[in-house]
DNA sequence: AGCACGCCGACT
DNA sequence: GTCGGCGTGCTC
């Protein structure tokens, strides 16, 4: 083909004739679609193409080459051309576009898409990695959080290992015989949940655990039953040491090859072969955290969750979905049961007690009594008499207990980690300290110790309370490491150990020694512990978080739950005023009692779970414009704005917050607006971006 | 995001 | 007349 600009500009020099020669090329080799032939059975393939721009969430039609037709399979990760452009003087030629990474959803026998179909650019392997019913999760989790399919592919399907791929699969084992009740027998609920996982139906429970060392045998029960019924069973734990146990439990119950473990302890090729396994149908059930929620087990018949309340079952990633409402979703998707596991209950837990989709399964007081140690509260004010227990900064009944009960076995000692407080209190009168400037709330630089504004970052030299002029501080809490050193001079005689943030011990010998742990990070004790120090509580009750009194409750209660039954001992002393709603709970072991009181004071207060909310944040002009523009569902409340915190996203521009709150039910109208008011934003083209999250966390 | 098309003003 | 500004719309 000989160029059309000829001799012009031959004369020219420099950028100008650059250009020419460049546009020369691109004329030259425009890719034209070579007279490829075409499949004869099924020559299209609709495309799920992996771009995340939310204008662009739908799927694609490619026409399959006849050289890719036994690769194209339904659920194989294929490239395709995307963004090119057919020109209309020279019909059938494309231009540019570039090549992404997309799955074939379905192999169809023609196009509704009026034009012409580009072929396949290649198969990468006939690996059916997204299922139907995979994909049909991903786009229900999608819709629910106003995220794209592909956000949610990218979360659901790990990449791809050519070398694990090649390698087959171990030959599916004979479902295992099903499970004795064991510890279930405890609950009365608990044989008749097995026993229905165990003939093909789908229970649907809220479980309440006792306290002890049985809930991952349980847990494995459950599973066992569900493989019994020829089905399979996903449960997803906060962590890996959840994980493990888990894994040990089904091992000693079942053997080797009925599960896998997927947690990130495992690297990529490893990761990717369990999956293969479980995809392709080798083994049938999987434990993992939380990136196991989407794992494709196939015909599951239980999906479960231990502990909804940790904060690791957020997923990181946008469009960050919550593993406990994607296993409900898959619950309902997949038509599988529903076991939602914790020593607590969450509000959302007693949510789906109340809405009747799940049933409670919890034991009765006699079997808690059993189960549970002796708890007793001391106020956070009382100062010990004993100059030892004053220099270790206990309470006298925290100072005896400890004493008495390192004559029979280990103590646990549970102290929030080291800049947990994010609001610091007058130390005699428990104003929280503002910014004097800005009223924001100070505290401690982590590094170096300098008190400073959270918000304005000014740093405070003269702070005194402007309620009662005292220039004491609540001091910050203390860490474990000076916690361990203050209680090993205090103990002269016994080990002290320290497991936390950097270095978590997963158990620890029944001998008399001191655990000072941060909240969960507690190691197991064998045999239990003699006696748990819960200190600090005010630390985790001062937080300015909706959900504090739940999570504090769920720290002491993951504590708790190490420690000897009454009957053996066990002793539980928990510094935080009596009189407040979860310290209560801890005493009477409560955990169902307080999430339905909390669930229903939220309710009352229009907050969530009840209510949905999402967090719309960006420049102020950004937010406005996007609120002006969508219509939302009738009723929505529009809450602020009010400043939010810089992030590094947006660099140092001051940003607004905005909340949005729905009445129940009306969650999915909310979450299909803001995605479609993101859309609008993105085709015009704005240059500011906003930020859409449902369900935010940190709702104060 | 890219990329092309199209409909208006300054230049050869 | 034609080059090129960027406003608008589409991507199988």
């Amino acid at each position: 083909m000989s160029s059309e600009n000829g001799g012009e500009g031959q004369g020219q020099e420099g950028p100008e004739q650059l250009a020419l020669i460049r546009e020369a090329v691109r004329k030259a080799k425009p890719r034209a679609r070579k007279a490829v032939p075409t499949a004869e059975r099924l020559p299209v393939a609709r495309v799920a193409v992996d771009k995340a721009l939310s204008h662009l969430d739908r799927l694609y039609d490619y026409s399959v080459p006849s050289s890719m037709d036994a690769d194209a399979v339904p659920g194989a990760r294929v490239r395709v051309r995307f963004g090119g452009h057919v020109a209309k003087a020279d019909k059938g030629r494309r231009t540019g576009g570039r090549l992404v990474d997309g799955y074939i959803v379905e192999r169809r026998e023609s196009s509704d898409y009026r034009g012409p179909l580009a072929p396949l650019a290649s198969v990468l392997s006939p690996e059916p990695v997204l299922s139907p019913d995979l994909l049909a999760l991903a786009r229900s989790v999608a819709d629910r959080y106003a995220g794209t399919l592909a956000d949610v592919l990218q979360l659901a399907v790990p990449p791809r290992h050519g070398r694990a791929e090649a390698e087959p699969s171990p030959e599916p084992r004979p479902a295992p015989d099903p499970p004795e009740p064991g510890t279930w027998s405890r609950y009365p609920a608990g044989s008749a949940f097995l026993q229905a996982l165990r003939r093909g139906d789908t229970p649907r429970a809220v479980w309440t655990a006792l306290p002890g060392p049985h809930w991952p045998q349980e847990l494995a029960r459950a599973v066992v039953a569900t493989l019994a019924s020829g089905r399979g069973a996903l449960v997803v734990v906060p962590d890996g040491r959840a994980a493990a146990r888990v894994d040990a439990a089904l091992s000693s119950l079942v053997g080797e090859g009925h599960h896998v473990v997927l947690t990130a302890e495992s690297g990529p090729r490893e990761r990717y072969r369990r999956w293969l396994a479980l995809s392709r149908g080798a083994v049938r059930a999987v434990v993992g955290t939380r990136a196991a929620m989407f794992a494709p087990v196939r015909d599951p018949g239980l999906v479960a969750l231990w502990d909804d309340g940790d904060s690791s079952h957020s997923e990181q990633h946008a469009p960050q979905p919550h593993a406990r409402d994607v296993l409900v979703l898959r619950a309902a998707n997949e038509r599988t049961g529903f076991l939602l596991g914790g020593l607590t209950c969450t509000a959302e837990g007693a949510q789906l007690v109340d809405t009747r989709w799940a049933l409670p399964l919890a034991a009765p007081r006699e079997a808690l009594r059993a189960a549970a140690p002796l708890v007793r509260t001391v106020g956070d004010n009382d100062q010990a008499r004993d100059a030892a227990a004053r220099a270790a900064r206990l309470p006298s009944l925290a100072w005896q207990i400890t004493r008495d009960a390192l004559e029979r076995g280990p103590v646990l000692v549970q102290v929030p980690r080291r800049g947990y407080v994010p609001r610091l209190a007058c130390e005699r009168c428990r104003e929280p300290a503002h910014c004097q400037v800005c009223a924001g709330p100070l505290e401690i630089r982590d590094e170096d110790g300098v008190l400073h504004c959270a918000w304005c970052g000014r740093p405070e030299t003269a702070w005194h309370c402007l309620a009662c002029g005292s220039t004491r501080l609540r001091a910050q809490v203390v860490g474990a490491r000076r916690t361990a050193d203050e209680l090993g001079r205090a103990f002269p005689k016994v080990p002290v150990r320290t497991s936390g943030r950097d270095g978590v011990i997963a158990s620890v010998p029944g001998r008399p020694s001191l655990v000072i742990s941060t909240p969960g990070a507690e190691p197991v004790a064998e045999g239990g512990y003699a006696a748990a120090l819960l200190l600090d509580g005010w630390a985790l009750l001062n937080r300015p978080d909706l959900r504090a009194g739940e999570e504090a409750l769920r720290r002491w209660l993951g504590a708790a739950a190490l420690v000897r039954p009454q009957s053996e001992g066990g002793t539980v002393v928990v510094v935080a005023e009596p009189s407040l709603r979860p310290v209560q709970a801890l005493v009477r072991w409560d955990p169902a009692g307080h999430a339905v009181r909390e669930l229903a004071e939220r309710a009352q207060l229009g907050f969530p779970p009840v209510s949905r909310m999402a967090a719309v944040t960006g420049k102020p002009a950004a937010v406005a414009d996007l609120l002006a523009t969508t219509p939302l569902p009738d009723d929505t409340d529009i809450l602020g704005p009010v400043p939010a915190p810089p992030t590094a996203q947006w660099g140092d521009e001051p940003l607004e917050r905005v909340l949005l709150r729905v009445r129940p039910g009306q969650g999915a109208a909310l979450a299909a607006a803001l995605k479609s008011a993101q859309a609008v934003r993105i085709a015009r083209k704005e240059p500011d971006p906003v930020r859409v999250r449902i369900d935010p966390p940190d709702i104060g």
